[in-house]
DNA sequence: CATGAATGAGAGTTCATTCAT
DNA sequence: AATGAATGAACTCTCATTCAT
């Protein structure tokens, strides 16, 4: 009878808003930005097309305030690493698998999927560029020379060691989930990498 | 001035048709089926669009075409391999460094990128659910079986661990060329991963 | 607390029907039938863009009902000037100050802008194909006839001077503000066009 | 049998170049920028809509194009005014033939519908804003003045008086053809505006 | 055989109009 | 009566594919 109110309608709002992007970041995450058709992103989000276009101004939009949102909480997850009680190779270890885990490997893709991009847009691209190193890299050199000195590495430039092991974990991301009958490797495994 | 005689002809084709291949392979490889322009072939052939369409149906075809014939290819020399003489350890590290090598990481990647494909020919499909397990897999399992025999790897299903091991390989030969500062991991450090 | 009666719900009508018409002629005036956008009209009139189909079936039929009204309002003003004690000169300045005048211009504007739309309905065709014609030239030619033979207008034909004299002062109309530095030309200098 | 060589390549795209111009000029000079669908351009052409753009970036960069090229011929033309050796009176005249002429009205209306452009692209933004100004009016108050002296216009700021002559001159232009039953009016009667 | 001009199906985007509340 | 979320048709633009030469 009367309109909805206006916090009834922010709620709309955030709700749509929310499911557009949950559904884009499960099909970004999967096929890229060209790949990603935007009547897919709303066949998944159960909506019409049109519909996107009034949360977001464009495709690239849309990409680009997801991959800047994931990357800011994932920068903030590894932040909280630091502050763990954890032993250095059980720090890498628990970060290895949440990076891993089905749960966050969306967002993960995601982010790797936009170095992959052709054109980014600017403001992703600051952020992308240092990724790796600032957020994953630098955070972790101490940790990992903690983990040295301990004898639980193996010896060996650190950045260098890190961003080999990175460079492991962020492909095996990428890949296409399920394809190998034996799944991804056990992160015990992956981390003999570091090890000696 | 004369006419080209049949057997001149043949020979034009098929070197047209390598040129394509390999223009084709260059472009496929780095951004994939979606991502590939036919203009960027042509281009990169030095020929025109439309002689494209005189050597191969479609976009797909070619795309298919490619990735059967190196998959027969790295067939081929995946399995000269077992009559190496090398200890299994070192047959496994060659083979690494091969797919890891410039030279073959074109052939690789695509073969890979086909299994991301969207729509892959059915002929495709079937060599690719297979060619881990087929190609690599069940040729590597008595190389590997006969290093763990020696100590050289750890215990373990070896199916397991030749599929996770070349789970790592694939995704890093996905990987986009040269934005790690580091660049890939030294084969030695990744064969950590079969070790104990 | 208790629910509106028929009259002042009809008030209420009436207001929001003018205040839509107001926002309406305004935005379409100065930007054209396919220039302006629903949602210009709505905020313009500070009200939802959905209500606007609560009093006008369609954008075309809230342009068409706005031409057609201020064309009959237009109509009135002149005929009343036919019976205005000035002078033929001063009647037609009179008549060509109120049409450049800043209040005025919107709707006149508005009814130029019809005849150049795209499909104007029917209704509105024949108004407008008419409209020097009948409504301005028809009732002018006596008044232009009386001056020149009082000598303040060149000869020749008063249909034609007329006609002439209108579409300058039309064209006038249609001009989009405050381009030029001078601002539009002084009834005056205007009228030399009906001079000797 | 053999393909075309390179002039008659250059041949084609040129007349193709020309033809696509000739027609978005007919289109843009009526309807405006917005008002312009890229298939009434393609359809007045008599090609695909497609084909549009191997010529042409967008429609922005079509409309850019033309308005710069019919500017810059506008200026030569009007640059070309001072060395003539007729008088004044007969200077501005046959510019104002020139400008309102059939042959030429789709050019100076496309430039007057770029003025009216919600977002004209920037290019066009800096010829337009000294198009009037400039090109026109500083060129002509010497010949004004001239005239002025020779006693064949009215006195008064030479600026303000082709400031408002060529204001009305530019709206007659923009006029749609053909409406009025009379027609445009005849030169010498515009000439009156200038006249004492 | 070879070219690149030309086409047309499909993708991204806008906006008049409808609808649930 | 009023709101603004939602839809879908239409528009701009891209690119695989065809065709005239």
């Amino acid at each position: 009878m009367s309109p909805l109110n206006k916090q009834q309608l922010d709620q709309i709002r955030d709700e749509r808003k929310e499911q557009i992007k949950q559904a884009a970041l499960k099909i970004f995450a999967c096929r890229g930005i060209t790949g990603t058709k935007m009547s897919m992103i709303a066949s998944e989000a159960g909506i019409s097309e049109g519909l996107i276009y009034r949360y977001f101004k464009s495709k690239d939009e849309l990409f680009t305030d997801l991959v800047i949102e994931l990357m800011e909480e994932a920068g903030k997850e590894i932040g909280n690493l630091q502050h763990s009680p954890e032993s250095p190779f059980d720090q890498i270890r628990t970060l290895t698998q949440s990076m891993l885990d089905e749960n966050n490997k969306y967002a993960f893709r995601l982010i790797l999927q936009a170095r992959k991009a052709d054109k980014v847009p600017e403001k992703v691209g600051q952020f992308l560029d240092q990724y790796s190193e600032k957020v994953l890299i630098d955070r972790l050199v101490p940790v990992l020379i903690k983990g040295q000195q301990a004898g639980q590495f193996s010896e060996g430039d650190p950045r260098e060691l890190l961003s080999w092991y990175f460079t492991v974990v962020n492909s095996l991301i990428m890949q296409e989930l399920g394809i190998e009958k034996y799944g991804l490797p056990d992160t015990d495994v992956l981390m003999r990498i570091l090890s000696r």
